[in-house]
DNA sequence: CATGAATGAGTTTTCATTCAT
DNA sequence: AATGAATGAAAACTCATTCAT
């Protein structure tokens, strides 16, 4: 089936693209990762950034509905903030290719265009949390979206943290101490 | 003086950079900005990559001074974490080029490379306020490390997130509830 | 039926190629327009040339059909080239694509191959015409063949100049003129 | 001097343009044959089409000062009409590529943009002799540019009849039978 | 008969870097 | 010190053609 190839591309793309950035993947060492042609993989995507864009979207569908999914089962603000968090450290350490492809894709205007903004995307299940935490008044927040920006700038930053080995902390431990200020820091 | 074609060179780069991204820019394009010759540039530096480690050496020490001239004149841990997150969040509209440009090539092994990582850098000056307040156990926070980076990460979105108009907030107020945040959280 | 592909491809193909030239014309767009698969018209035609090759004679022959039509209820050489010119426009402008392609394969040795200059031809018919002209010394021509350049040169200039819209004659009176011209020329 | 690689790219282009075809000439023929390399062309031209159309306008020039230089000896419509089909002819032979040339990138739109077509042109040579004869009312013709466009014809398809070896007559027999037939035309 | 994925050689173009002047 | 022509390798992308299904 033609779709084995189409994967094989996907997944060999967003490898290099973790490993050495979007602009220094060529394509050509996609198609070798991919065992194809480099001609091929214009049959499955128009460009290269069609290609970028494509594997962004897969990702940010990937982590929603991971966030989603954990969020389900919990009552209470509090406790789907917590839960909110250890599932983003999660996905960052489970799927790390995927969420360290979110990040960089992120910085990227010709990747994120602006018409994608509209579709659903993973911060939303952040914000309506906080919604639901601010109108029971549990939170001191004057706006969700700002709280969300504090909230995924501390996860990204500790799973850096972890990842480049920065600290002497175990991972587990960061994880609890992060999700205990970003508590402190919402309440 | 072949001085001012230095800075020529290194500010054209510098804006080129942020505007487009480092591989998007090329030497020509910087020539072109600086109003010299291509095989100039390589006068002045050994190459483009040079060029660029250059540029996020001056930018990383601008940053670090203006931090730590900040935090110089307040005495007290609390003071002088509120009065670094607001440098930072005035150091990123101020010297916008500057902070974003650090932003970028923080993600680029090729440019940070790891014997920069030994020299004194902006986050060096967080942590000795944090370690300050921990000693005077102000702060619940077991290593000072980690929170260094959940403030770094909380003000770098933060002003994205004002840089792309994302909220209704005005600046100044995104500024005020950050700096609330990041107390409410270290204590 | 087969044949109504086959059809649809010859079709698609006289279109695209008379629109954005024959090298610019990509079998793909051929197979999307016809409405089959690219490796579907290797069926049909051995390749893109053969394809090009069988377009050609088949405009030829319409051409060279209409022109021996028109000229078959004329007595009279003079008759004969008039109404041969007026049927040369009239097939210019009704059949306006198969015109300009008989036209841009002209200048293509690869699709208008040697042997094919040894079938009968459009330009046969005005020569016989203007042989009798000569015959009875109705014509100042030293040779047909000389003359039938001029002719055709005329016409297919003339053509070009009302698709342009470069004049402000409507297209009647440039037929009109040009009948007048070719006359007097050959009188 | 760098000029010298410059016209070496420009002559091997027109060379191979005129041989195989704008389309079918690629730009690394080209550098081989004007023994540089494929990005130098790129130093000199900005693309391939801008290359295509500096060839065009050099050999428009050219042709246009043939003819106005044959002209400007000639006094009286008819004379001038005469020497400058004589001159359409011997540039079409010791000019042959520039003129084939033209004949070639008159056809594309992409080359032949429509600001070009303001700047004065070969035809406009013929033009104001015709408009002379127009005034004197030596010449039967209600519209120049139409008469251009028949003779330009009639001299086109005759250079091609010479050059393809089609008749039996000698060249200049050719262009002295043509020059006739031109004249009785407009008469 | 028909499909369209796959191929691989080819295309135009870009660009960091060198070097003669 | 400065220039900018020249280089050559590599980039993204196209396309006629083949072939398994």
């Amino acid at each position: 089936m033609g779709d084995t190839k189409r994967k094989a591309i996907l997944e060999t793309a967003l490898q290099l693209f973790v490993k050495h950035g979007i602009d220094a993947t060529s394509v050509r060492a996609i198609a070798e990762g991919a065992d194809t042609a480099e001609g091929n993989i214009y049959r499955h995507f128009k460009s290269k950034g069609d290609l970028a864009r494509t594997i962004f979207l897969d990702c940010a569908n990937t982590f929603r509905s991971t966030l989603k999914k954990a969020v389900r089962e919990q009552s209470g603000p509090e406790q789907k903030i917590e839960i909110l968090v250890r599932a983003m450290f999660e996905f960052a350490f489970k799927h790390s290719r995927e969420f360290s492809y979110i990040l960089i894709a992120n910085h990227r205007e010709e990747i994120i265009t602006r018409d994608m903004l509209a579709k659903p995307l993973p911060k939303d299940v952040f914000e309506e949390a906080l919604q639901e935490g601010m109108e029971q008044q549990l939170f001191q927040v004057s706006e969700p979206t700002i709280a969300v920006a504090w909230i995924v700038g501390m996860v990204q930053r500790s799973t850096i943290f972890i990842q480049r080995n920065i600290t002497s902390l175990e991972p587990e431990n960061v994880i609890d101490e992060t999700v205990k200020a970003v508590l402190r820091m919402l309440k």
